[in-house]
DNA sequence: GTTAGGG
DNA sequence: CCCTAAC
């Protein structure tokens, strides 16, 4: 049988922690007040948790894999979790999943009596089909495989529709990347992109599971990961005794069916709804907010919520590219780290991340053609929420691979190495003129020149190393707030001489926005993003091949970038001496290097400033604003209101007297 | 291009 | 942060 339900959850796919049934309806409603017009509609979970729950009634003493629920009085569950590692799929899925109401799928899987749930996240709808064994190993995007033991009936989706009372909820899930790269807790394996590209997907430790979920000895998973990869398969393992974190994001309307399950392990959690690349929340739909701390609330309360709109504060899409090891990595928290970027494309690294550019060059009399075989998008981590969807996650990368390929990116020349700069200069001056020079032929991938930013401040001179991947997602897991977006700065070192060296500037990257990625971006040279190694023709078409990015509606707004405690200072500072009105003034005196903040940003910022220091302090959010901060801001305000009125005053008297002065006028 | 103010 | 009007 294959029963196909269509969640209609938009582009946002599948939520695999929520489909992990955990608590009894009962208990659920209490979480969410609102489900009650989901249970009507049989969710797609439940039919995963039904099928799981077949499974593993029927294989419970096989003891692959336990997961024990358990409810506590708050009708939370708690449990524990044990790997499983058997390969699901060199294994036959070893129960009958006939799911009631589907007696279409004892036919299809009668020959084995196997079957698998199929997860599919196609496009802009989830589709959760039960297939097969055979169909399960069809090579396709990602393929879940869910089992689900439900231990006393908690699992209430599994019990009602699978007819389970007791299992273990397991998902397995196929990471299905290509050549079977595993989401690997933490990091994701590669991910090709055109072969070569990888893209690295990282689960921030602030989503992982807690401590509850128990590795078998031996297993090299990550301790909280949320997915643990293992041979082409991740599992993954939810666990859920967190009200909170239940509470915390609810699909509301068609995606009721996705509920939070998993449990963070700490509350330096950033959760996020929406991708940097992309959205983790369909356009259309949008997240319903069950949340009473308002911080989800200001942000649905965003007209443009479901537009594409970037609620930095929750965002724990953390999408950095990078040149191999060496590369650049963009993270979502407001950091580039420009690593060391390999300036000698050599050749044969490219399996190790190392971008060599292996352009074919030949020499034909006084031509010289290029055969590139493929252009190697750099390294993309992408971080994203456990509550992003399969679905989102491809969205999240295509976008970010059309973002790169975007005209916020140019193509950068090296030829041994070198990052040929003039673009006046001929091939053959360039030294590209025979055959000796194949090789040592590069292209590179890199923001546009034209908008570099420069150095706001150095309140967070944080650098980390060109290999500290993990450093991105553990900092920005460690933020002590939300919404500690800061603002970074960047050093913005010589093109050239930064080229192998170290630099992080934790400037905003918004790669799908053209216009703020190339804005954003530090020094463009150091940035080269990728390289080539190359040979198909129809590669090198991939650059131009990507005009429109969708950032049509993408780039519309630009990211929020919160003023820090430091910027508002600053601001308070200039305003202090300028007034309020001079707000060019004041973008030239105390934001000049700050290139994303536009004197209308301070002006407005400055309203808002006003604003929050007249408000109780119980009704401000975001960053706290030092007192002190917001009585001078008063104090600037009032002052101010009334110099102004005094120099309007001068200064009309002064046009007054000039006009009666001057018989001309 | 700036500034001011509403959204 | 966006948009628009006004200068």
């Amino acid at each position: 049988m294959v029963v196909k339900r269509r969640l209609n959850c938009g582009s946002n796919g599948f939520d695999f922690p929520n489909m992990i049934p955990k608590a009894p309806r009962s208990s659920r409603r209490k979480v969410s007040s609102k489900r009650d017009d989901v249970d009507s509609q049989t969710s797609a979970i439940d039919m995963l948790a039904s099928l799981a729950g077949k499974l593993l009634e029927e294989s419970e003493s096989s003891s692959t894999s336990t997961y024990a629920f358990g409810g506590d009085d708050h009708g939370h569950l708690s449990g524990e979790i044990k790997q499983e590692h058997e390969d699901v799929y060199s294994k036959p899925c070893k129960s009958e999943f006939s799911h009631q109401g589907n007696p279409s799928s004892k036919s299809t899987s009668e020959d084995t009596s196997e079957t698998c749930l199929q997860i599919s996240s196609l496009e802009e709808d989830c589709i959760l089909e039960q297939t097969p064994v055979s169909d399960c190993k069809r090579g396709r995007g990602m393929k879940p495989l869910v089992r689900c033991e439900n231990k006393k009936g908690d699992c209430d989706s599994l019990g009602e529709s699978g007819g389970v009372s007791e299992e273990t909820s397991v998902v397995n899930v196929d990471a299905g990347f290509e050549q079977g790269e595993a989401i690997n807790g933490l990091v994701a394996d590669t991910f090709s992109v055109k072969d070569q590209s990888q893209l690295h997907v990282q689960f921030p430790e602030s989503v992982h599971l807690d401590g509850d979920v128990k590795l078998p000895p031996g297993t090299n998973g990550v301790p909280n990961g949320s997915f643990e990869g293992y041979g082409n398969h991740s599992k993954l393992v939810c666990r859920d005794d967190d009200e909170n974190y239940c509470k915390y994001y609810k699909f509301s309307d068609k995606c009721k069916s996705y509920r939070h399950l998993t449990r963070v392990g700490n509350r330096r959690v950033k959760k996020s709804m929406m991708t940097k690349y992309g959205r983790a929340v369909p356009r259309s739909k949008c997240f319903e907010d069950t949340r009473t701390d308002g911080c989800l609330k200001a942000f649905h309360r965003k007209r443009k919520l479901c537009h594409g709109y970037n609620p930095l504060k929750h965002e724990t899409v953390h999408s950095k590219r990078r040149l191999s090891d060496k590369g650049l990595v963009f993270n979502s928290d407001g950091g580039l780290s420009s690593e060391s970027v390999s300036n000698s494309p050599e050749k044969g690294e490219s399996e190790n991340g190392v971008f060599s550019a292996a352009v074919g060059l030949h020499s034909k009399d006084s031509r010289v053609k290029f055969s590139i075989k493929s252009l190697r998008i750099p390294e993309l981590f992408i971080e994203v929420p456990e509550t992003a969807t399969v679905g989102s996650l491809k969205r999240t990368v295509m976008e970010a691979v059309t973002a790169l390929l975007g005209d916020g990116i140019h193509i950068g020349v090296l030829v041994q190495g070198k990052k040929v700069r003039d673009d006046n200069n001929t091939l053959s001056q360039t030294g590209l003129s025979c055959r000796e020079n194949v090789g040592n032929l590069g292209f590179t991938l890199e923001p546009g020149p034209e908008k570099l930013p420069i150095p706001l401040c150095s309140e967070h001179p944080v650098i980390s190393m060109p290999t500290d991947s993990t450093n991105l997602s553990e900092r920005s897991a460690a933020a002590p707030v939300l919404d500690t977006r800061i603002a970074y700065l960047l050093q913005d070192a010589d093109p050239v001489t930064n080229l192998g060296n170290c630099v992080e500037n934790n400037q905003e990257l918004v790669p799908y926005q053209s216009d703020i990625s190339a804005d954003e971006q530090p020094s463009s040279d150091s940035r080269a993003l990728v390289a080539v190694s190359a040979l198909e023709p129809e590669a090198l078409a991939i650059v131009p091949a990507n005009p429109k990015p969708k950032r049509t509606d993408l780039s519309q707004r630009r990211t929020r970038r919160p003023f820090s405690v430091t910027e508002v200072e600053a601001l308070v500072h200039a305003v202090e001496e300028l007034g309020t009105g001079r707000w060019r003034d004041v973008k030239l005196r105390s934001f000049e290097n700050a290139s994303h903040r536009t004197y209308v940003d301070l002006k407005d910022k400055w309203k808002t400033l006003v604003h929050t220091a007249s408000i109780s302090p119980q009704q401000r959010r975001g960053e706290p604003v030092p007192q002190e901060l917001l009585d001078r801001v008063l104090a600037a305000h009032r002052y101010w209101s009334q110099h102004h009125l005094k120099q309007n005053g001068k200064h009309q008297a002064a046009a007054t007297m000039a006009v009666k002065s001057d018989p001309s006028m």
